[in-house]
DNA sequence: TGTACATCAGTGAACGCGCGTTCACTGATGTAC
DNA sequence: TGTACATCAGTGAACGCGCGTTCACTGATGTAC
């Protein structure tokens, strides 16, 4: 009547693999991601793997896509929390946000955001518009917003996705990963502020 | 009274390993700098390596200095060509130079660029600033530049070095190693001009 | 309801890889006397 | 000028690592009849 403590089979492997793979990504980054460790923390033959995916970057790319989401997640529910009244002045706040959001899951999480970013299918910005997701998607829609309210012009909406997302893609890089690795995390909160202000004095009429 | 063709003491070993070195990085990036391979191509046995350096670690950050400087030289060379006569607006084209040149090398020198960034000792931006050196420094005086003839406020200058090194930082790693690494070179140009304005923008008085 | 059988999802053993690093050694060089 | 000897800068062989991947196999499941 007892089940044994491990049946052989295991019903749900292919979840477990990513979940505990996305768990040594946290911790230590892509490289972290080693198949026979994620086998052995899923209890399971290192090999078993093979039934669910083709390699170990197949796992990799699945394992980059979940981290995509939670950065977008992340992205969303903040972006969502901005509770100004003012249709302008909270577009203009739910940009800041957005910016805030992406550098704090950088650096709360800079395992993920590195794998987020690691070697994933394509470009980001070059499907169907309409189809567009992720952190791509999530910005393009705030700065179309901002358009919408009259805080940015059409003409400088042009190239401020871009821009928008180098300034903060670059400020988390040179902190999580770069030379400015050092720097405590009390400097850090009031140089972004000034690196947003740049922002928003370069986008907003 | 001839030499042999391969005499037993080099003579000129270090040097020529961190040349490979380079080469390597150059051509593969940081996880091409393989020890036995840059002794092979030095024509050495793989563990003369040992001499110079103390392991791969050692060489590889010389590597990653040689590959900073090699960034820096490129951008001062790209800013003192500037030929604009009004000192306002010299220091101005000065400092859209400097953004030029870091993102064409990181563009034309993808493996260097890479290398340069790569497990560095420290942080780059917290000795003393007499002795600041590298592309920061570069871009740290370009700034003051503007600052001297007016173009940008001293409350603007606060956190303006790094809203200008995110920015183009972001936007080398984002086209590099990032999801815009498939945008074809011709868009590449006028989205950064029209990055560049945001800077400008965000900073000029 | 029972049964034969294809298929699915695991297992353990083994391979090959190329690396960084260490060891014991040797050939060449430079210096004290 | 000669010589003994310490030191420097190479050599080739070997080790150990842990990985990704493949192989032949087996236990469990589901389905057709």
């Amino acid at each position: 009547m007892s089940s044994p403590a491990q049946p052989y089979h295991h019903g749900n492997l292919r979840p477990v693999l990513v979940e505990t793979a996305v768990e040594l990504a946290r911790s230590t980054g892509p490289d972290g991601v080693v198949l026979r460790e994620v086998a052995r923390r899923a209890g399971v033959s290192h090999n078993a793997a093979y039934r669910h995916f083709s390699d170990r970057a197949d796992l990799l790319s699945e394992v980059s896509q979940f981290a995509m989401g939670d950065l977008e997640r992340a992205m969303v529910e903040r972006i969502d929390a901005v509770t100004t009244r003012d249709p302008a002045a909270r577009a203009r706040e739910r940009l800041r946000e957005t910016g805030r959001a992406y550098v704090d899951f950088a650096l709360a999480e800079p395992g993920l955001f590195t794998v987020a970013f690691t070697s994933p299918q394509g470009p980001a910005g070059h499907e169907d518009p309409e189809t567009l997701t992720g952190p791509y998607a999530v910005l393009n829609a705030v700065l179309d917003e901002l358009v919408e309210c009259g805080a940015v012009t059409a003409e400088r909406r042009q190239g401020a996705d871009v821009a928008c997302w180098a300034m903060v893609h670059g400020f988390a890089e040179l902190h999580v990963h770069g030379p400015l690795r050092e720097v405590p995390a009390e400097m850090r909160g009031p140089v972004l502020e000034s690196v947003l202000d740049v922002i928003a004095r370069g986008l907003f009429a």
